[in-house]
DNA sequence: AGTCAACGATTGACCCATCAAACAATTGAA
DNA sequence: TTCAATTGTTTGATGGGTCAATCGTTGACT
């Protein structure tokens, strides 16, 4: 075993430093939370999509979902309406306006994400990405 | 520029959902947020200590710590009280059982952290943690 | 001495996330 | 057919974080 595991501890403090430090910036450059963000990316590709769908998407939980889309509503960024089928189901989808006002956040964060992978060679980045992509292996793997 | 920064999205994006995933496992698999567990760390290093010094070690808003604290000194895990020179700063203190405790919340944090570094040589690790920390220098030099 | 600025701590209002419970609609099996 | 289980969504309680405003204390300047 390695000395009480301080170079790995440095890691996950690190993890957890870049996401507290960058998330609040985040919504500062880009003008909407990344979580927000996130659920209008997918809602861009996708034209109409079912709230739990859209929520396996974005992998937070379904009633944040509920939370965020009424809030999105009431923007007039999304509309609404049950699945004439099933009407357990509701399909989201992006107004027109909602759809403009996307594009300019996704140049804002576009240039938030250069700025943080400043000086990182594509070789760099795909070795980092390597890496955290075992990360993430191995914490799917931890039963709690 | 890159094709729309696909691979760097992607290195955001991960970061996100490390943290995202990671969180909650700790907090079950440790029985304590990291948040609170910071805190008590830097408690058992130094003796005591002013709440400012220990929020700006830590790095959450003051109104957190002051919470926080609250909370631990309900279950007797800390002490505080006011500094006699100065009534303005209060100190806190670990307490003998807090002391205790934090021995079992380490050895659980230190299992937690090798499984999530698992297969990580030290060669690797040093190299991802320089990575990250260019990263937090970069965000570090984004203004808001 | 009196006043004012600075500072540490606290509080309140808010945002975002979770879980658990409730609700409504659908499905399927006795 | 009826009733129980399942499914998608919503709501309420709770926990963690921020910022802004406030309070009490201190120190410095006139």
């Amino acid at each position: 075993m390695k000395n009480s595991c301080s170079e790995e501890e440095k890691i996950l403090f690190q993890l957890n430093e870049i996401y507290k430090q960058m998330s609040p910036k985040f919504e500062r450059c880009t003008g909407i939370s990344q979580s927000r963000l996130e659920l209008l990316h997918k809602l861009f590709e996708v034209d109409e999509i079912s709230q739990t769908a859209l929520q396996k998407e974005v992998n937070i939980d379904s009633a944040a979902v509920t939370r965020h889309l009424k809030q999105l509503e009431l923007k007039e960024m999304v509309t609404r309406r049950k699945n004439p089928d099933d009407n357990r189901f509701t399909f989201v989808k992006l107004t027109d306006e909602g759809r403009e006002k996307i594009a300019s956040f996704r140049s804002e964060k576009e240039e938030f994400i250069r700025k943080v992978l400043k000086d990182f060679s594509e070789q760099e980045q795909t070795k980092l990405s390597n890496m955290l992509h075992r990360i993430q292996n191995n914490i799917e793997e931890i039963q709690y």
